[in-house]
DNA sequence: TTCGCAATAGTCGATTTCGACTGATAGATT
DNA sequence: AATCTATCAGTCGAAATCGACTATTGCGAA
């Protein structure tokens, strides 16, 4: 029975997705992955749904079956985790964190490529960027003509921004390298 | 003894440290925070370090002593472990993963918070970053100037970049919600 | 000078997270 | 009709992560 899962990401996903609407953990897992949410472990979720079933913040509805398969038990968000979520959400936005990216933590080492291995892996990046950028765009601007409220798809317009930034810097780190003006250190500091 | 531990991302940063120079963890762990490492934990530090000499990535160098405080395992980084981290550092480099930050996260339910309460909320977030961005920015300029070579701080060039790009974003986002053009769906979807 | 407090290092049991396993069903294939 | 595979749902022991605890030193205040 776990009680310190309440600060885990994932508390704040499900409680998202709990606000639209009931449903069950399996469920929520293939909402989660479907709008993109990363590789999200079976287990962990199950884990988390119960800490979220003792802090009183869900509570299960009911029980569904289909067939004969197992058991599905649907959950619902609470009042006190609306409250919860809504404080959360609040927090979280008016406070900005340092964030440690992946992408962040290998650029700090860039010198261990050297300028021709960084040049390289930066271009491969740049282009497999572009490429995604323009795939999300267009998926994007699709929904949104189908009618799908704007609000509902602001956090795919922020990563979009987020990433043309990303792409923006890389293309003027590259230059920097090729013409010379951002310099290797061959040893040491 | 951890086994599975290999694929945190403490890994790459520890050995990125070691490529600077031998320490003892306890060293890389005020390292890590100085450089903005968000709250590492002490004990999943020795874990990784372990898991890393168990890999052949990272070995003791030797013990130091000063006073008579606990004694301190130096480890450098071995000819496999700069192997490991130059693969590593490509791979990162090379794939854009879809990272999932908290405000990602948090902006994807804006819409709970009802327009006025986001726009509060994202006018803070706002102010904040403005302010960090503007501190971070000097503080960078002093380094430069200092002669510390720019490779050493390209990391925070690029963190620099993406908070500009979210300030402009949660700019936007604000006048439009100000404006109306952007609207809050009243219930359900 | 003595007390308290912050910093120094590290250890280890408790908690959380993972992912392999189970076992059933619907649809496709031969 | 028999078999194969993908999806559905969840459980549970093993592995990773955490954070409370220990013990020493050095500094500043009382």
């Amino acid at each position: 029975m776990p009680r310190r899962a309440l600060d885990n990401p994932l508390v704040l996903a499900v409680l998202g997705l709990l606000l639209e609407h009931p449903t069950h953990p399996y469920q929520m897992l293939t909402d989660l992955r479907s709008r993109g949410g990363a590789a999200i472990n079976r287990g962990t979720l199950y884990d988390v749904v119960e800490a979220l079933v003792a802090a009183g913040w869900v509570a299960p509805q009911g029980t569904e079956r289909t067939g004969n398969r197992p058991e599905r038990t649907v959950y619902a968000l609470t009042d006190a985790g609306h409250d919860e979520l809504v404080r959360r959400l609040d927090s979280q936005i008016r406070t900005p964190q340092r964030e440690f990216t992946q992408f962040l933590g290998a650029v700090a080492h860039l010198g261990a490529l050297g300028p021709d291995g960084a040049v390289d892996a930066l271009t491969e990046r740049a282009r497999r960027l572009s490429d995604r950028i323009e795939a999300d765009g267009d998926h994007l601007a699709d929904v949104v003509a189908s009618g799908v409220p704007r609000l509902h798809v602001i956090e795919a317009e922020y990563a979009l921004g987020q990433a043309r930034a990303e792409l923006a810097w890389i293309g003027s780190i590259v230059d920097e390298v090729r013409a010379g003006s951002l310099t290797f250190p061959t040893r040491e500091d």
